[in-house]
RNA sequence: GUGUUCGUAGCUCAGCUGGAUAGAGCAACGGCCUUCUAAGCCGUGGGUCGGGGGUUCGAAUCCCUUCGAGCACACCA
């Protein structure tokens, strides 16, 4: 289904061109002016200096020609070559009715869809989630849905680092405390067990104990390197630990990201490409891509039109070990081999920039992707806490995910029973559904790439632009439509009609921008964009609340073409927010 | 030093492919509930769009310059 401006855009350049001025000049956009109109054209003031004319007259002689249009109920030329619109009714209607049949509400399919896999989330293993990996999570699993409800396959994956000196850190400190476990006996033949000799919380002890020694003690830190050594050679003992680790910590993962209804289609990580670097390597030196220098290998990446110095992008290090660049060309290769995907998106911390940049050439350069390809890299910016500095907890300390979605859960659940007067167990419910949507659109309603400052108090508030307001409005809708339905009212059979007050008129109109909205948020890869829209319909449909006493109609088919409107309303912004990755409860 | 992002109301942010009087929210103040969730709606006050210059009929938006802040700059990820 077209856009709305793009089908004014037809009648207005059909008009120029029958005035006999250049097409292109009626372009139509939304009026800065709401109070003149509701569409604007400026193409006359575009075309004076061509023309040789002032802009008031051509102006005058596109809107004699517009006299009697379907689409238009008023064509007005003002100085000094403004054209003010406001759309037909009927027109209108028609418009939010072909929305209303159509699939996604008249959002175009993409003829070639394309494959597209995210990667976000990047946790380690055994180490609990903080507030670091919020944003990549949240605005990652925005940007996947968003792509895939614009009709793509989209794969999210999400990349673990679970390969490095951290393993071995781990696995030297398990050591030490429990020297006698059969994985460190090279002479045990047997099955190891299959229990863990440890939980997911003695695991996230271990780690930053076994990071503070190797900094301290050479030995340790040397024994920590010689474990990674062993366990990336495949030693049985330490594969077996090594599976350990991964699946505890991988079940916690799930545990967590799963609260924040976040879903990986992939739980791949560093150690899945282990085995394909050294022919990425070799690869690499044959074809002359890479040489060395300074002792490491690396491929040139810098370009004549590069206004800055990129360096090298580094394949090994100087002692012959792989690195991050490393596992991520070859996660990348893995992914063209096996996926073929034809885009390919990081939303990752923007302070990895360059690293990418060069990551990107690399991959290019080397001819382990097509040359059409591509790969963008989300970057985003820092959480920061209301000192304007990187969020910590009041001790500070790293803040925990857990804690600090619990934290915002307790906020939550605090000021629906202050408000309210509902059952512990349900309060607890909603507050959760309704702080996954404080968090989430707190975090998503800012520009991904910019810092922002995460306040509590801001986001839970369910006054102004948060994410508890919108879903305040979705529930009210869905109450109305409720009483409607017990009233004896059929939501299946209710038939929408022309707007008769403002606020309908403004509610319509805010809905006809859904396709193009959504259009542009995966164009852009931009999920503000959609709070930026339902706040506008939240906004619009409270405004239409105010004025007209729905259930109260009496003339009934005008009463049914309101729920109509709220039907759609509903679906519209519960679309919306199912792509921001939250839902909306039956009640509040 | 080089590069990069940014600087808009007291605070948090939109707007940036040039258009009419620069928009929201919070905070402050004033209205609106016997009627569909007042967790709402309506209204008032609040701005040299960091400074300067340029391009243009027209600039928060484009270009230059300057001040200020953040971030990055090969053996970490």
């Amino acid at each position: 289904m077209k856009k709305l401006l793009d089908l004014i855009s037809e009648e207005m350049k059909k008009a120029f061109a029958e005035a006999g001025y250049a097409e292109e000049l009626g372009r139509v956009t939304l009026s800065n002016r709401p109070d003149l109109c509701e569409f604007q054209c400026n193409g006359a003031m575009a075309g004076a200096k061509q023309y040789k004319k002032a802009p008031i007259m051509i102006a005058n002689e596109v809107a004699e020609k517009l006299q009697g249009s379907a689409v238009f109920a008023e064509v007005e030329a003002v100085m000094p070559g403004f054209l003010n619109l406001k759309l037909s009714t009927t027109f209108l209607k028609e418009y939010i009715q072909g929305m209303r049949d159509a699939d996604k509400f008249g959002l175009e399919m993409p003829e070639n869809p394309l494959t597209i896999v995210i990667d976000y989330g990047g946790p380690n293993v055994a180490k609990p989630l903080h507030v670091g990996h919020l944003r990549s999570a949240i605005i990652g699993e925005s940007v996947k849905r968003i792509a895939k409800y614009a009709g793509h396959n989209v794969i999210g994956d999400i990349h673990l680092g679970d390969w490095g000196l951290q393993m071995g850190l781990i696995i030297t400190e398990l050591q030490e405390r429990q020297p006698d476990l059969v994985y460190f006996d090279d002479s045990f033949e047997g099955e190891y067990p299959e229990e863990a000799p440890f939980t997911i919380s003695e695991l996230e002890e271990i780690y930053p104990t076994a990071s503070g020694k190797s900094k301290e003690d050479a030995a340790y830190k040397e024994k920590a390197m010689e474990a990674t050594f062993k366990l990336q050679n495949g030693v049985r003992g330490y594969r077996a630990l090594w599976n350990h680790i991964l699946n505890v910590s991988v079940t916690d993962l799930k545990k967590n990201y799963n609260n924040l209804s976040v879903n990986f289609d992939l739980w791949k990580g560093e150690s899945d490409v282990h085995d394909i670097i050294p022919g990425m390597v070799d690869y690499m030196k044959k074809e002359g891509y890479a040489h060395e220098s300074e002792g490491a290998l690396v491929v040139d990446v810098k370009e004549e039109t590069d206004t800055k110095e990129i360096p090298p992008c580094m394949i090994l290090k100087s002692d012959g070990a792989s690195l991050y660049n490393t596992t991520d060309l070859a996660t990348i290769m893995e992914r063209m081999d096996k996926i073929k995907p034809d885009y390919l998106i990081y939303v990752v911390d923007k302070r990895q920039d360059l690293y990418f940049e060069q990551v990107f050439r690399c991959a290019r350069k080397t001819k382990l992707v097509n040359p059409e390809t591509k790969m963008t890299f989300l970057g985003f910016g820092t959480m920061n806490g209301k000192d304007g500095k990187p969020y910590k907890t009041r001790e500070g300390g790293v803040m925990r995910l857990e804690r600090l979605i619990s934290e915002v859960n307790e906020e939550m659940y605090q000021k629906i029973i202050e408000n309210r007067t509902i059952e512990e167990a349900e309060a607890r419910e909603i507050a959760k559904t309704v702080a996954l949507s404080a968090v989430k659109y707190g975090d998503l309603s800012n520009q991904a790439s910019k810092d922002y400052i995460f306040d509590i108090d801001r986001f839970t508030s369910f006054e102004g632009d948060t994410g508890p307001y919108i879903l305040y409005t979705i529930v009210r809708i869905k109450s109305i439509l409720n009483k409607y339905k017990e009233q004896g009212g059929n939501l299946e059979c209710v038939g929408l009609q022309e707007a008769v007050n403002a606020s309908e008129k403004a509610l319509m109109l805010e809905l006809t921008k859904f396709n193009a909205m959504m259009e542009t948020a995966y164009e852009e890869i931009a999920p503000h964009k959609v709070c930026a829209y339902i706040y506008d319909l939240a906004n619009a449909f409270n405004r239409f609340y105010h004025e007209t006493k729905i259930l109260a109609e009496e003339d009934e088919s005008k009463k049914a073409g309101w729920i109509a409107l709220l039907v759609l309303t509903r679906d519209v912004l519960e679309t919306c927010i199912d792509v921001l990755g939250f839902t909306a409860p039956e009640r509040m």
